[in-house]
RNA sequence: GCCGAUGUAGCUCAGUUGGCCAGAGCAGCUGAUUUGUAAUCAGCGGGUCGGGGGUUCGAAUCCCUCCAUCGGCUCCA
C-alpha cells in the first residue's frame, strides 16, 4: 500500500506505508538523513525510526529546530544515566527530561557520591557509549512485565512513575546497556552526541516535594558537534561578565556585609544615585497618572496583619514581633505596605467621587527569605517596593487596570526592556484552601484580569496556582544574563483587603459600598530592578541614569583649574561632571574612566583651556572631537530627551 | 530550610603529598615625573589564610562545627 506524504514545502511525495522519517530523509539526500533527529508527524513529535502508516504530514526535525534540540537532550539523559549506571551500578534513575539549554537526571546514589571531580569520567564514558552508535530501541510493555522489570532492578521512583500510568500505553527505550521507563521520543542512536558537558549537581526533591526525599539532580548538556560546546561555554563566560553581583561590585553600586545581616544592601554613594535617578523618574510619570506619595512607618502592629490575613499566611516564617517595654505590646517589620495604605484610605470617610485614590510609596519592607533563596539584589530580606495601591469602584477596576498597564509598559520601553513575557496568574483550582476571599470575588477578580491582557495586545500566558493568596495578578518577567527568570511589575486585583479591612464608600445613590483595591508596582522593587537593569546594559547605563555622567580628565595638573571650570558649567546644565586631578597620564584616565563606564570623557588640555572646548570622547566609541563646552552640553541633553522621549 | 561546592590582603588569584618569617598582580600610601585618547617609574604599608574547636612535635593544608558566598531544589505577601 502507498501512502502520501505531504512535507513542510507543501511537496508531496508517496512512499510504501511503514516508512520511516528517516527513510524519507535518504530518499531526500543522504546529508540531510545524517542530521535527522527526530520527526514530527501530523503534529507529533515521534522517533524517525517509527514506521508512517497513513498519510500524513511530515517535517524532519535537526539540530537547528527546537524540539529536534530537545529530543537529543532528552537522549543524552538516557546516555549520561548509562554512564553513571556504569561507574555506580546501584543507582536508582528518577526523571531525566530535556530543559531549555541542556537536560538532567534526577537520581539517587544510595551511599554512593558524586561531585564535580566526577564529571570528566562522566563525560568520557558518555563520549565513549555514544561512538558505539547506540539504537536508541522503543518497545511497547505491558504494565505488568514493567513493574516485573523495575521491581528486579530495585528501582522504587520508576514504580511509583508506572503505578500511574494506564496498562497499554507504557513504553521502554533500551541504548546499549540501559534501558528507561520513557515515552520518548529518542534520536537514532548514540552517535549524534558528539560532545558532552556535565555542568553541576543540586539538590531536587522527588516530585518537588518538600516533604519527600531529595534527589541528586546532575545537569549536563550535549552537542552534535565539539565547537557548539566551545562556543556554548564561551557564551556562558560572557553572560558572567553581566552579573549584577559582579558589575554592582566593581562599579561600586551597592554591597553587603556579614556584620549587617544576610541579604541586607548597603547601597553605595553611585548605587544610591542610580537608585535615586529611578525613584525620581517614576515618581513624575505617576504625578501626571494621578497618584498621590504617602509616606508609612517601617513597622506596624501585629494586629494590623491579623486583620490583613498576613500574619496567618507568614507569621511564623517572618521576622518574628517586636516586643515593647509594655507586656502584650507587639509590633512586626513590615512586609508590605497595603494594610498601612488601608488605613489612610480609612482614615477620612470616602465618597466615590474621591475615587480612584492612587495612594504610592517607596515602601521598604522586610521578609524573612530562607538563607538558601538570597540572591544578589534580585532576593533580599529588606527592599524597596515601588508600591501603589488604587482604591477604586467595581465599574472602574477594568480601566484603572488598563492605565497600569499603560505605566508599566511605558516605563519598560523607555529602559529598553524589549524581552518581557506577561504571565497571569490565576488561582490553582486543585487548591483552594491556599487562598482567602469569596469565590464571586475571585472570579470577578480573575475574569477582570483576563478581560483587560486580552484586549491589551501583548502575548501572555496563563498560569493557573500562581496567584497570591488574596487575589490573582498580572505579572511581568524579564530574564537576568544567564537565563534566569525574575518577576519585575506586577498588578494585582484584590477584593478581599477591602473587605477586611471593612473599607467604604458612599455612592451615588447614597448607599455605602466596598471599593476594589488594585496593587501595582511596576519595578517589582527598587533592587530588583537595578540588578536587571544592571545585567541589562551590562553597567553602561542609560546617560540619564548614569551616577557619573561626564569625567574631565585634565591632561597634566596644569589644567585642572579649567577642568573645574568646565565641571561647575556643565553642572548649571544639570549634568553630573566629575574631575580626575590625580597626578596620571591621559591614558591612565581614560582606562579607569573606561572602565567605570563613565558615559563621556573631556580630555582638556591647553589647547582646550586656550579656545573653551572640550575634547570629546564616549564609553566604548572613541574620540569624538573638539567641541565648544556650551555644545556639548546641549548634545547630552538631547541625548537625554530622546531617552527619555520627550522630544 | 535541603543537596552539593567554595571561603588566602580592598580586588583577582598562587600556595606541591601537613614543615623555614604566607606570595604575586592590581588597588592604597610616599616620592619622582607634568603627562594629549585604554595601565609612567621607584619605594613602602597591608593578611589571627571566614569564626570556633580538634588531630599533630608542627595546620592555610587533615577532621568536626558554626557563619557567609556560589549552583540548584523548595519557597516568594
Amino acid at each position: 500500500m502507498e501512502i502520501k506524504i505531504t512535507l513542510p514545502d507543501g511537496a508531496v511525495r508517496q512512499y510504501e506505508a511503514g516508512v520511516t522519517a528517516l527513510d524519507i530523509a535518504r530518499s531526500i539526500s543522504e546529508g540531510l538523513a545524517r542530521n535527522v533527529l527526530a520527526a514530527k508527524v501530523n503534529g507529533a513529535v515521534v522517533d524517525a525510526t517509527r514506521p508512517i502508516t497513513t498519510d500524513a504530514t511530515l517535517s524532519l526535525l535537526t539540530w537547528n529546530d527546537e524540539e529536534g534540540k530537545s529530543t537529543m537532550w532528552h537522549s543524552s539523559a538516557h546516555l549520561m544515566a548509562e554512564a553513571i549506571q556504569y561507574f555506580y551500578p546501584k543507582t536508582k534513575f528518577a526523571i531525566g527530561p530535556p530543559i531549555e539549554n541542556g537536560f538532567y537526571y534526577d537520581i539517587d546514589l544510595g551511599d554512593a557520591h558524586l561531585s564535580d571531580k566526577d564529571f570528566q569520567k562522566i563525560e568520557e564514558k558518555m563520549l565513549e557509549l555514544a561512538r558505539q552508535k547506540n539504537a536508541y530501541l522503543r518497545s511497547e510493555v505491558s504494565k505488568a512485565d514493567a513493574q516485573k522489570y523495575f521491581t528486579e532492578k530495585g528501582d522504587e521512583y520508576k514504580l511509583e512513575l508506572i503505578s500511574e500510568l494506564e496498562d497499554g500505553s507504557i513504553t521502554f527505550y533500551e541504548q546499549g546497556g540501559f534501558t528507561d521507563l520513557c515515552r520518548g521520543p529518542h534520536i537514532p542512536d548514540t552517535g549524534f552526541v558528539k560532545a558532552a558537558k556535565i555542568m553541576s549537581i543540586a539538590g531536587a526533591y522527588w516530585r518537588g516535594d518538600e516533604t519527600r526525599k531529595q534527589l541528586t539532580r546532575v545537569y549536563g548538556i550535549t552537542f552534535p558537534k565539539q565547537k557548539d560546546l566551545t562556543d556554548y561555554l564561551h557564551l556562558l563566560e560572557e553572560a558572567q561578565k553581566r552579573d549584577h553581583r559582579k558589575l554592582g561590585k566593581e562599579l561600586g553600586l551597592f554591597t553587603f556585609s556579614q556584620l549587617v545581616g544576610q541579604g541586607l544592601p548597603l547601597w553605595l554613594p553611585k548605587g544610591a544615585m542610580l537608585r535615586e535617578r529611578l525613584e525620581n523618574f517614576l515618581k513624575a510619570a505617576q504625578k501626571k497618572s494621578g497618584y498621590l506619595q504617602v509616606i508609612t512607618p517601617h513597622i506596624g502592629s501585629k494586629d494590623l496583619y491579623v486583620i490583613s490575613g498576613h500574619y496567618a499566611k507568614y507569621g511564623k516564617d517572618s521576622f518574628q514581633p517586636i516586643h515593647t517595654p509594655n507586656e502584650g505590646e507587639e509590633y512586626l517589620l513590615k512586609p508590605m505596605n497595603c494594610p498601612h495604605h488601608c488605613e489612610i484610605y480609612k482614615s477620612e470617610p470616602r465618597s466615590y467621587k474621591d475615587l480612584p485614590l492612587r495612594l504610592a510609596e517607596f515602601g521598604t519592607v522586610y521578609r524573612y527569605e530562607q538563607s538558601g533563596e538570597l540572591h544578589g539584589l534580585t532576593r533580599v530580606r529588606g527592599f524597596t517596593q515601588d508600591d501603589a495601591h488604587i482604591f477604586c469602584t467595581p465599574d472602574q477596576v477594568k480601566g484603572e487596570f488598563k492605565k497600569v498597564i499603560d505605566l508599566v509598559l511605558y516605563i519598560f520601553k523607555t529602559l529598553g526592556f524589549e524581552d518581557y513575557v506577561a504571565q497571569v496568574s490565576l488561582r490553582d483550582p486543585k487548591n483552594p484552601g491556599k487562598y482567602i476571599g469569596t469565590d464571586e470575588n475571585w472570579n470577578k477578580a480573575e475574569s477582570a484580569i483576563l478581560d483587560v491582557v486580552k484586549d491589551s495586545g501583548f502575548t501572555y500566558v496563563i498560569e493557573e496556582g500562581e496567584a497570591a493568596f488574596y487575589g490573582p495578578k498580572l505579572d511581568f518577567m524579564v530574564r537576568d544574563a544567564i537565563g534566569r527568570k525574575w518577576q519585575l511589575g506586577t498588578i494585582q486585583v484584590d477584593y478581599n483587603l477591602p473587605d477586611r479591612f471593612e473599607l467604604e464608600y458612599v455612592g451615588s445613590d447614597n448607599a455605602r459600598h466596598r471599593p476594589v483595591m488594585i496593587h501595582r508596582a511596576p519595578f517589582g522593587s527598587m533592587e530588583r530592578f537595578v540588578a536587571v537593569l544592571i545585567e541589562h546594559c551590562a553597567g553602561r547605563f542609560p546617560l540619564w541614569l548614569s551616577p557619573e555622567q561626564v569625567k574631565i580628565l585634565p591632561v597634566s595638573e596644569k589644567y585642572n583649574n579649567y577642568a573645574q571650570d568646565v565641571a561647575r558649567m556643565l553642572n548649571n546644565y544639570d549634568s553630573r561632571a566629575l574631575v580626575d586631578e590625580r597626578n596620571e597620564k591621559v591614558g591612565r584616565k581614560i582606562r579607569d574612566a573606561e572602565m567605570d563606564k563613565v558615559p563621556y570623557m573631556l580630555v582638556v588640555g591647553e589647547n582646550e583651556a586656550e579656545q573653551n572646548t572640550v575634547s570629546v570622547r564616549k564609553q566604548g566609541d572613541g574620540d569624538m572631537g573638539t567641541h565648544s563646552v556650551e555644545a556639548f552640553a546641549r548634545m547630552i541633553e538631547n541625548e537625554i530627551n530622546t531617552l527619555l522621549g520627550k522630544v
